[in-house]
DNA sequence: CGGCATTTTGAAAGCTGTCAAACCCTGTGG
DNA sequence: CCACAGGGTTTGACAGCTTTCAAAATGCCG
């Protein structure tokens, strides 16, 4: 199933990257068929900020170390990476593509926690085992390292802890903002705070204007706002009949009044 | 407001008291009114697990220096803590009674993210600001320090550290549960969810049987849950009709059928 | 170009929310 | 110790948003 590359590879990180650079030229593989295309509209997760505060925590000799013991794999579209209460041997990076992390009822009902972008890391908190799915999107290409050798270097590192105290941080942070979204937050308040949040973050990732890419399916988004597909459908039409976006080939949605966007978000609408 | 008893006092953590017992005589004021009662039943929160594996972390010489950075607080019921927006300054331990910590929209729409009772932390995440608002919900006593200077012991115990990511790890499967739980639960079994949780908690500080007090609202089990005040009463009394529970005086709820609450909670039902 | 999955649209039902009133418990004052 | 006031809780009736079930339409991929 999952593609699993040569050990010694490049690493995610920016960071890392430029670091090992200095080192052995570093073999690039062609990326895997349609992870470029994704990668370049790759909007959403913790975002490639935070992997690289993280990184950069890191001296070059670790860096030499952490891309030592980078295992490389690539996961088709639908593809599991992890499942809840499997050993948590592993901590992730994602380099390209698209993951989404989730929950799920015995009934099959499922809330899609998040969704991971290239420099998203994930796995950390696992203790033992993990508690969540994570499947990617669109074809991904992610960074594997051993817990317990990721572990060590960490130690090593005192800043590291600190980078990954504020990651948690963030998380928990996010979590808060989707908690109330999920219990307080109307159907359109919701759709519109998702595109807002999907904007800004491929914004931050270089994406230009007031497009967004939409990677994921109506039934990805629905699972992660707590609503059906259909109410996304009907909410999205809705914003797209108001004049607010545009709903464009390629999975696009074009912002066309943000402000309006931004009211719906706050409440106010 | 809020009623700040004098610098050197009695550590929050079981372990940090036991070790400051060594040095001086520790001057116990007597706590404030209520408060007994209410940490005696007092249920929910982080649970003074994670706060006795976070002191242990420490040597007596850090604890010493911990005990030395503390300042007793005590909430009256309803009293603000910390607000959202606010310049995060310090770091704080519950000693007693009950806090919520919420997330508000402009409308006043409000999300309970969490309850807060003896032991748990509150606020090392905060960068710059808080995230979110925490108030009293029954008198409450608090332990507040200085976050620099906490932050400076922690860099101090590298064990320390770690502790903190394991509790911010637990933080945020705990968000993660509650995202499912808002996002994909009928309130039925929001609110057997909500006893069992509860009831977990108490059992964890050693309150007895199938016997679980709520001393919050049910405004605030509402808001907690994504519901309204009124569903959370009608849903309670209908399990009361069912047969599975028993309201009882002084916030109590008496567990009938625990068995039939966790198929409930599961999605079986 | 055809087949299939996904998305959109439609109609109706259901769960939960809203508004309002009755009830109860708690704490207070006589 | 009992009556009373007040807020919180419970109960009722109804409305509304979202879901459900179903079918049409669209888009993607071979």
């Amino acid at each position: 199933m999952i593609q699993i590359s040569s050990g010694r590879d490049r690493l995610a990180c920016t960071a890392a990257r430029a670091a090992a650079q200095t080192g052995s030229p570093v073999n690039l593989q062609p990326p895997p068929p349609t992870e470029d295309d994704v990668s370049a509209v790759q909007p959403c997760g913790g975002c490639d900020v935070r992997a690289h505060s993280f990184c950069s925590a890191l001296r070059a000799v670790e860096l030499e170390r952490l891309a030592d013991m980078a295992e490389r794999l690539s996961l088709k579209a639908g593809e599991a990476l992890l499942r809840r209460e499997e050993r948590a041997a592993h901590v992730f990076n994602i380099t390209g593509g698209l993951l989404r992390v989730s929950r799920r009822l015995d009934d099959g009902r499922r809330q899609v926690v998040g969704f991971l972008g290239k420099g998203d890391f994930l796995g950390f908190g696992a203790t033992g085992t993990y508690g969540f799915d994570a499947e990617a999107v669109t074809a991904a290409s992610v960074c594997r390292f051993d817990r317990l050798r990721f572990a060590a270097l960490m130690e090593a590192s005192p800043t590291m802890e600190r980078r990954l105290l504020c990651m948690a941080s963030d998380e928990i942070r996010e979590g808060q903002e989707q908690q109330l979204l999920l219990g307080r937050r109307t159907a359109e308040e919701r759709i519109a705070c998702f595109l807002l949040n999907i904007a800004k973050r491929q914004r931050r990732l270089g994406a230009g204007e007031g497009t967004v890419t939409l990677p994921m399916g109506r039934a990805d988004i629905a699972d992660h706002l707590g609503l059906t597909p259909e109410t996304v459908s009907r909410t999205l039409t809705s914003l797209k009949v108001e004049g607010v976006i545009r709903l464009e080939p390629a999975a696009a949605v074009r912002l066309l009044q943000p402000r309006q966007l931004e009211a719906l978000a706050a409440g106010h609408g």
